[in-house]
DNA sequence: ACAGATAGCTGACCCAGGTCAGCTATCGTG
DNA sequence: CACGATAGCTGACCTGGGTCAGCTATCTGT
């Protein structure tokens, strides 16, 4: 894969170039763990679960370091009101201000880099970084099957109606579909996939149910705006496919509206055929289906 | 700046998900510091010196890493027939085998994450990365006055000549340009710059004589193909501009031939202004001041 | 009210990574 | 041939990052 290559030659120059560069000025300061939890920490605190979570610690370790910044008057904590157990860290005065330089010179190091390039070509790298970093971030969008009733679920359908509120000439009535509906997509027989970003945010989601004992019927598909042209719908096609093969379906099916131009080109680059109307759907104009 | 930003969230977003994880599996092995140097010597080998060099090693350091490579059997180093001070570091069968291991595991990680991405997208990310890649390595391009005799610089004008030859239409015969003129570039009256990238390739050039007590010549003024387009010539301009007042010029002169588009677009863009003949040049047709 | 789970802390320990001074063998130069 | 410079090695030492087990205080569900 010649993709992989030139990865893998960016990784190595770039780690070596810009990634050694930060930790080397974050750690002379001091030690790179203290001025990495300083950072997350921020001006808006975080409790210290949520930071152990964050970067991954040790819960030991953790509470040394967190006991060094509070040693240097950097950190405060206090308890959680609501759960004595936890608590809560945030930046002192003298926190903040450490913040602020690192911050600082964080602008600097990479202004320095990037000043030999002059105004346009530096917009060219961030343009660059900006198109790497949405793909990789595409790329690690884990899929999860959840209860359809779940608040991530709700928001999917809720924002997918909206969409389809504004698409279609006639508007759109979501009627029942995001209550009593979605008892149809309850496992074994159904599926509601979420497509869950690296930082658990939904970023499409789709249905599957079973119509006949052998057929399955693929509903609620859906990308977010910002997901589109990553090939996420097509993810999600094949894992409720794939979900449908399993729960014995022969094929499945789905109905779409003219409007939705993509979606159609998705389906037929995705092997799905035509076929007559199959439900009384009053706002679908097109039906196809998938054989396997 | 917005590019700063954009390159800070990428920074962040990068480390924690491909940098982290080639350490993470590379140092599942062995500790990541063999692991690198193992890396480092490769199927060809290398010197100690240079691998202390391109590892920014200490020489203490990398003798115990390489001693403790060698008793894994996974490196020999023998001594430099030329030099018996000098060590050369080569891998043995076994340490081939490992070097192709890692290189394996690291292909099938990279695969991992861009799998899902299918093979266009795949695509867009590696030219994306390259992109970057390219820039970031242009920016840390550095200029540095050398003797114009040294090889470096006798390459670079030849590489520069050789392409006025291929471009002219009549032709280009550098008479004595390498050998007898270059004495007119050396300090304090003149400079000859070359652009180095960070492996110490050049880049590019351009050169600085004194025609009249207070007028400074730009000569020689070439960027290799592949660093085309960043901006690279404006800065060994500038370079060559400083160097001009500082030696004391009110303006600096330069010819230029009429096949030379970007060339002539370039010196327009930073301030020169057509003047009459000022002298024989057989390849010139036009020339340029700037004053101050 | 009690058992078990949870959040955070402490002590003990480990190892990789890195620095520094000093040593030996060899080389290049006058 | 003697001198200083250079390449590499060894010993001694330090620090940061990280893990693990066990502790205490608190919360939650029954």
């Amino acid at each position: 894969m010649d993709a992989i290559a030139a990865i893998r030659s960016f990784n190595r120059f770039y780690a070596g170039r810009i990634g050694a560069l930060e930790e080397h000025f974050l750690g002379q300061a001091r030690p790179l763990g203290e001025a990495r939890l300083l950072f997350e920490i921020g001006e808006a605190g975080a409790s210290i679960s949520e930071l152990r979570a964050r970067l991954a610690l040790d819960s030991g370790y953790l509470s040394r370091l967190l006991r060094r910044l509070e040693e240097d008057g950097l950190v405060a904590t206090e308890p959680d009101p609501n759960d004595g157990r936890r608590r809560f860290a945030v930046l002192t005065h003298r926190g903040v201000e450490e913040w602020d330089t690192l911050d600082r010179l964080s602008n600097h190091q990479i202004e320095a880099i990037v000043k030999p390039l002059g105004e346009r070509r530096s917009a060219e790298l961030a343009d660059a970084l900006s198109r790497a970093h949405h793909l990789v971030a595409a790329a690690s969008i884990t899929l999860e099957v959840v209860d359809a009733r779940e608040p991530d679920a709700q928001a999917a359908m809720s924002a997918y109606f909206a969409e389809l509120d504004t698409l279609f000439p006639t508007g759109f009535d979501p009627g029942d579909a995001l209550t009593a509906d979605v008892h149809a997509y309850d496992p074994p027989t159904g599926a509601f996939v979420v497509a869950y970003t690296n930082d658990r945010r939904a970023a499409g989601c789709g249905a599957l149910l079973t119509m006949e004992s052998s057929v399955g019927e693929i509903k609620r598909m859906w990308v977010a705006p910002e997901w589109r042209g990553v090939g996420l719908a097509g993810r999600i096609l094949e894992d409720l496919e794939s979900r449908s093969r399993s729960a014995g379906h022969s094929r499945t099916v789905l109905d779409t509206n003219a409007a939705l131009h993509d979606a159609i080109a998705m389906y037929e680059r995705a092997g799905y055929r035509p076929i007559e109307r199959y439900n009384d759907n009053p706002y679908a104009q097109r039906w196809f289906e998938k054989r396997w």
